[in-house]
DNA sequence: TATTGTTATACTCTATAACTATA
DNA sequence: TATAGTTATAGAGTATAACAATA
């Protein structure tokens, strides 16, 4: 039988286009995301946030908007919300009285470990359209890179900046 | 400064967050072809819309704005951007005189083939960053997979509703 | 003077609701 | 009654600019 569309003949006319298929995998995720962080301040975001704080240091605020790919002003709100919920802090930086050092609390170190199970779901979810396992790891892992990639190149976002010691910047 | 817990070399706390990942290239897609279609109408989206006018028959702007993941009230205005610059035409569909038939013009069809030579540069500059050509070519396989199957088990969007026209098989 | 973070404001994009003309 | 398309409006999200504190 010819379940599948695709599949059957049925030739998507964008279906080689990479932006329409990079927007259909990224809305899906998004979505799915979305609803398994819909308790989270800030969403998706709000998570990526805590975990940046909870497992890395996070320089400055700056650094960590644009490793996320947002402006430091929305960075502000979002680290408001985060607090205001009391999953992270912002702490004097001792080195640099301007800026702050975000650190997850006790309570955003808990949340955290059961936000992880629910990510795993839902990317489970969204990669389960390639029926391999095999096709799932490698897709991850080219993904992976690629971005590793395009962050190194971004000057915005230095894919190091949250791993102080390793690279020094230009 | 404190020592790095992710320690040796640069590794990124992020890296393997599917989400993290899907936003930086997604990102950077965006970046690239919005600066290669910054005189179409609609920009990347004007462009996945000519084509598909161009190149299928997308049955109604119901069904074409379900397939690019935008409401039908923004389809609206990007056709109204694109008719009054004389890319697109709406045509009476003789079948149904409430719907109307997206067809592409003369000019539309003479910039569209500038318009596919611009997109190859810049996906070709994205996906740069996988070094090997065997790499690019599993990672556009893997994603145009994963986005088919996405795009069929979501009812808003059927992925052979554009189906049923001349298509370029690359 | 440059930079970090904040605040207020304005802009862009998108969704909601109401309307028409058809079915 | 339901649907395709349009329009006007409201909302979310984001960026811009000005500010205070510090380098």
């Amino acid at each position: 039988m010819n379940a599948d569309p695709v599949a059957s003949g049925c030739t998507d006319v964008l279906r080689d286009d990479l932006g329409w298929a990079l927007g259909v995998v990224f809305r899906s995720y998004a979505r799915a995301a979305s609803a398994a962080f819909s308790d989270v301040p800030g969403g998706p975001r709000g998570y990526q946030v805590l975990a940046a704080a909870a497992r890395s240091q996070p320089g400055s605020q700056q650094e960590l908007a644009g490793h996320l790919g947002v402006d430091r002003t929305v960075m502000t709100y979002l680290l408001d919300d985060l607090e205001r919920a009391g999953l992270i802090e912002r702490r004097p930086d001792p080195a640099d009285r301007r800026a702050r050092r975000i650190a997850a609390t006790g309570r955003g170190q808990d949340l955290l470990g059961d936000l992880d199970e629910r990510l795993r779901a839902a990317e489970a979810g969204v990669l389960g359209g390639l029926g391999a396992e095999g096709d799932r790891a490698a897709f991850r892992e080219l993904l992976a890179r690629l971005a590793s990639h395009v962050n190194a190149l971004d000057p915005v976002s230095d894919a190091c900046s949250l791993a102080p010691g390793a690279t020094a910047s230009p």
